[in-house]
DNA sequence: AACATCAAGTTGACGGTGTCAATCTGAGCT
DNA sequence: AGCTCAGATTGACACCGTCAACTTGATGTT
């Protein structure tokens, strides 16, 4: 079954096993589309060693699974930032940020799943420096899951710098990342069912929030209650200006496609 | 280990082992608080069987899960009439759906998860029967967690009769399922996460997500864009308008405490 | 009341899993 | 050349979901 002989690891080079193992478990993970093919047997058949070797180099399967999760989960901040390179308004930062969010999901969506949707990944950000012995992953875990929810904390506090938002930018923004989270959780869970075209989808729900934040940041209303026909007619006339100063050519020009 | 000594059903009442296993299962479930607790070992030696009985009730262990969630499910579109009874604002209706929706699912975290949270549940849920036989779960399963979607989708349609809406009421109703489900999946995942006070970031959440479909529904941006700096006055306008409105009183008084 | 029927339930086993204690082995230092 | 101990293996354990073959007993019929 194994393929190559595999020359033994050195004095203080056992560690390239791990990344082996590591690689190993991830092709295993994205070929199969399911965590539950990821057997320590088929990973460690895989790179040509034997099962309990594992152990050596991860505390369990969980602890590889997360290791694995976290290598994927490292590009996301690169990501959003390349998205956004050269945006200056920072709502459509925000709107950036967020669709590529999404498309991050999308793309992985065995890590995001492992990482997002299942249960009680420890947290407790505080101080959890990235120094990851690939053993002790959870705290790095959560690291890596709200270094995404940081940066839309940042962007946030530029449009309440620049007077787009009011209030507490951490707030707003977990709203917004309950949002596209929702998105990419559902597209993922429910992946049969008829969905409108997944990009307008995102958009409109991307524009909701946001145009959402902006409003309610401002909105001194009780918490609990919504309000509803003196709406109706005041959105209509804010609809209205803005479409109108929109057209005037008050704004930044639209992005190209955003592909 | 086996307590009772278990009177064997008659010939036709096989059925009625099918209810004591579910139950069993669905008390193992909540009572360890994951899915892997619940063995089909442990499942019949709670009921006092052997354990290949209970393939005789359900096709295999992920039919059981299903029928276990189903069972849960079925309260959901209760619950979320129920919060909503005797309210004749759509909009405030659609507050308090989304508020009981997501009380529901951190109350029913396991079975929240197992159906929404997990890969790749069937769907397509044209004319789905609720007729299960407990074994072709995978069908009405979907219609159980469409069922709440379709209730959201009915008021969002009465919010656009009402003139507070305009576009698909089906598009935005997807939307707002992404901004509910997303703060109970976010919540569920990382239960250690320094989360705001639930209820206000619900609300908040509730409240950006509303305010925003009102708004991004009568303006005809290109799709794709947000704009900015435009925004910022107007929505300073909005808010004051409406709060001076509000103020005097011309609308729904603000409902009792949501408990 | 005795009997045959066949759904309801059991027995025993298979292959697969994560995990671990005990063991071997060989690369690198002395 | 030989020691050392990190690196890797052996063999086993307990548990899992699942199934083919078997037994049992409540029921409808005679």
């Amino acid at each position: 079954m194994t393929s190559k002989p595999r020359t033994r690891a050195g004095r203080g080079e056992g560690g390239r096993l791990a990344e082996e193992i590591l690689l190993a478990a991830e092709q295993l993970l994205v070929e199969a589309g399911t965590e539950d093919a990821v057997t320590l047997r088929a990973v460690a058949e895989r790179v040509g060693v034997t099962t309990p070797s594992v152990y050596l180099h991860f505390a369990d399967k969980s602890a590889l699974l997360a290791a694995v999760c976290l290598k994927g989960w490292a590009e996301l901040g690169a990501t959003m930032a390349a998205a956004a390179e050269g945006v200056a308004d920072p709502f459509e930062v925000l709107r950036r940020y967020g669709a590529s969010y999404v498309r991050f999901g999308l793309d992985h969506p065995v890590q995001y799943r492992l990482l997002l949707m299942t249960r009680a990944s420890a947290a407790v950000p505080a101080g959890g420096q990235p120094g990851v012995t690939a053993t002790d992953v959870t705290a790095a875990e959560v690291v890596a899951a709200t270094a995404a929810l940081d940066q839309i904390t940042q962007v946030t506090q530029l449009c309440i710098d620049a007077g787009l938002f009011r209030g507490e930018a951490q707030a707003l923004a977990l709203s917004m990342w309950a949002a596209v989270h929702g998105c990419v959780s559902l597209l993922l869970s429910m992946p049969r069912f008829p969905w409108p075209p997944i990009e307008e989808y995102v958009d409109r729900t991307l524009r909701m929030i946001g145009f959402g934040a902006g409003l309610i940041s401002r909105v001194d209303a009780p918490a609990g209650t919504f309000g509803s026909e003196v709406m109706a007619a005041e959105f209509d006339a804010t609809a209205a200006r803005l479409a109108a100063r929109r057209s005037a050519g008050a704004v930044d020009p639209p992005p190209a496609d955003p592909g």
